[in-house]
DNA sequence: CCTTTAAAGTTAGAGTTGCTAACATATGTC
DNA sequence: GACATATGTTAGCAACTCTAACTTTAAAGG
């Protein structure tokens, strides 16, 4: 997905210096976890695949894990775009548009499942990279507005912002356990979509009490 | 925790021979996992752990892959002990009983986050461990089990599949959000703990309408 | 009880990787 | 046009995965 942004733009200046790296090796890397696993990736690898030695990558990343850094930030840049589309389908306010949110974040999951798993379990350097904790509350922040004004209620109602969590719970797990295919809904109810789902939690969450 | 399980028996017959290598090797490779990370692991520093060559290894696993399969196996059967025990602590058929499950299953997540998050993105040999599927299908069906007798309903019916299903949705995106801290409840909503957010969620979806 | 066989260790080594150091070549600025 | 800098290169070390060939111990059969 990334790939087809790489050829567009005016770089590769000359055949010694690349002209765009460090995007090249993004997208390499992008792949690489997609098809080969989160563990099955190398540095060397990706260098191979951008046509330069295994060394050039160091001098755009301090070490592997940044690399992986970049590529999950870049994840998640594109999963809150997902978002926000998948909501403005919808009529603002609607219960719809709330559902379609999480329609987004299934469908983001399905289609890269091994980009989706890093950008979320990516820990080795959580206060290195405190810029995807932000972009993760983005996400988080997208769901709560939608919430809200499906509910009336102002951006930072604290029923919503727990509704919206709570929601996001159940989506994101929904997401994990279809493409880590561990636990599956039995045969009996696998007739439900997801869409049908969704809407049946969206509804049943807006209207359900506030714990404690 | 499967440490104080090594020494027990009477095993470690000679300086040569080690006695349960198998085991004492899952259990350094899961501590390793816990500590540096899925991919900070290395065969030839379990190895060094439990006393014995890097080579060793190999005589009881074909590959690191493998060692990885059987601390995710390992982890899944205690994942399900844990689960029925929370569920037990609780009269049979209550909500409370089904919370507790959800409570056991959260618990494991916080306590063990990396072998956790190992357990169910293990993905690199699914055909080669379907055991570790049916034991995934075996959380579930404790789950569905539990809704079954609090719904009045036989333990297959649909209904009780489908909210078994969805609830743990719920119970399981709580429990990565919660470990990998990229996607967190907002301050305000923060006062909510994990057993009332549980009760309100059980709740809320035995009395939902089916979707479709 | 002694022999044999297989299980479970060992050392040695080939091939890959992460990362650094030292060097080479473009790019852009004064 | 000279120079500083960004961005490549090659060479190489230490660590890791996994294999091959050998050694030691345990267990089984006669």
């Amino acid at each position: 997905m990334p790939s087809d942004v790489i050829g567009a733009g005016p770089p590769a200046r000359s055949a010694y210096h690349h002209g765009d790296l460090r995007a090249h090796l993004v997208a390499a890397v992008s792949d690489l976890v997609e098809t080969h696993g989160p563990d099955g990736f190398s540095v060397a690898e990706a260098a191979r695949r951008a046509g330069v030695s295994s060394a050039a990558p160091y001098k755009h990343f301090r070490d592997r894990a940044e690399i992986l850094r970049a590529v999950a930030m870049t994840a998640m840049d594109q999963l809150r775009a997902d978002m926000v589309a998948g909501a403005a389908a919808h009529p603002e306010g609607s219960a719809e548009s709330v559902a379609g949110i999480g329609m987004s974040y299934i469908r983001f999951a399905r289609t890269r499942p091994g980009v989706f798993r890093l950008t979320f379990s990516l820990t080795e350097g959580h206060d290195e990279a405190p810029e995807l904790l932000e972009r993760g509350q983005d996400c988080l922040a997208t769901v709560a507005q939608a919430v809200a004004r499906c509910m009336g209620l102002p951006p930072d109602a604290p029923a919503a912002q727990a509704r919206a969590y709570m929601l996001w719970c159940f989506v994101h797990g929904h997401a994990f356990l279809t493409i880590d295919r561990k636990i599956e809904a039995s045969p009996a109810a696998a007739g439900i979509d997801d869409w049908a789902m969704l809407t049946a939690v969206v509804a049943g969450l807006l209207r359900l009490k506030p714990p404690g």
